[in-house]
DNA sequence: CCTACCGATCGGTAGG
DNA sequence: CCTACCGATCGGTAGG
């Protein structure tokens, strides 16, 4: 991506390329949550930030390029804070504690880019999908790892993947459902579904 | 919706227009599935059921129409499934149970209906959307129902909507990562999750 | 059920 | 030669 600066034709001052980018995304994240990723279109896109389509392709190559961005850097971003928790301090069970209500907390303070991993990573193709599916693995590796950590032999007939996919699962279908403005506040949702999965689905016996 | 019949242009004679609708819905539910609901277009339709674009508009008003009809009837077989558990023999325990594995059971073997009420139920539009969303909340409400009298107050300081929505998007997320085909056989799947919110997550104290 | 089309909008690109 | 864009339009396709 190159730098966008003010609204007017002008070859205005050159602003940080980093600023830009931001703004790119940002605006992309907030329309393919809002409209879906083929509900979006360029003209949408430039609309959003006060360009024409024509200047759009001067920065970018075209929404895939935008998805690509969007999913990388909100899922560099998850994958970071759950390697920060693994190699940070605490027991394993604490470990898995701070894993799941990481999870928890991205899912409802990152309600659209969480929305757009799970509803158009099937959109992207060729290198941009194997980097994303490849930070993917990784955070679902360490998950699983931090899991096992926690399980012990505590539960030895029930397949890792399976509790892993679980987990995540039924973390990620708040996306669905939970609205923060409802009844349950997110503090209580936070530790109530915390204490559903720690507490009595895994809990060692 | 009309009946179709043969593959020509002749005026053909009348087939049932059960046995029509039938292979509407097929296709629909197979392309939604596939390419996605903005991925599919009318075209793609038409060629899936050897007819022109303008032909097809003979039968059907239009997408809306072919996703109402696929949302609607796969959500009304599906909440009759959960009418007749709820009627039939058996304590709540055993009612419950036959409830999670009816669920788990239609993610799998009815996957592509199953993603489509995912992924597309919010494409639905003004009284297909209430229809759909009356079915729906009537699931639910039995759901909840079966899970109350199951659960008696052996969970009195956890939401029963909370219990609901994370067994439920549990299950549902398996159209995310479950493969039939795959290291688990589908019976063992089913027996290892339902045991896993059974015996686990929703045991009695 | 087809042929022959429409208004509009799609993602993407031309020259300057 | 490069940057930062613009107005206008390209070839095709959407639903109808």
């Amino acid at each position: 991506m190159r730098s966008a600066s003010g609204k007017t034709g002008r070859p205005s001052s050159p602003t940080s390329g980093a600023e830009t980018e931001q703004a790119f995304i940002a605006a992309a994240t907030r329309l393919f949550a809002e409209r879906g990723f083929k509900g979006t279109s360029i003209a949408d896109l430039a609309r959003e930030l006060n360009l024409t389509t024509a200047s759009l392709y001067y920065y970018v190559d075209g929404k895939q390029e935008l998805l690509a961005r969007v999913l990388e850097t909100g899922m560099a971003d998850f994958l970071a804070r759950l390697q920060d928790i693994a190699e940070g301090m605490g027991d394993p069970r604490e470990k898995l504690e701070r894993a799941v209500e990481n999870h928890i907390d991205f899912v409802i303070n990152r309600r659209d880019v969480v929305r757009i991993f799970l509803r158009y990573r099937g959109m992207l193709q060729d290198s941009p999908r194997e980097h994303y599916q490849g930070l993917l693995d990784r955070y679902q590796l360490l998950f699983t790892t931090i899991l096992a950590d926690a399980l012990g032999d505590s539960m030895p007939d029930i397949d890792i993947v399976l509790v892993r996919q679980t987990v995540l699962g039924m973390i990620n279908s708040l996306i669905e459902w939970y609205d923060p403005a409802g009844r349950l506040p997110p503090d209580v949702l936070r530790s109530q579904l915390s204490r559903l999965i720690l507490e009595r689905m895994l809990r060692r016996d």
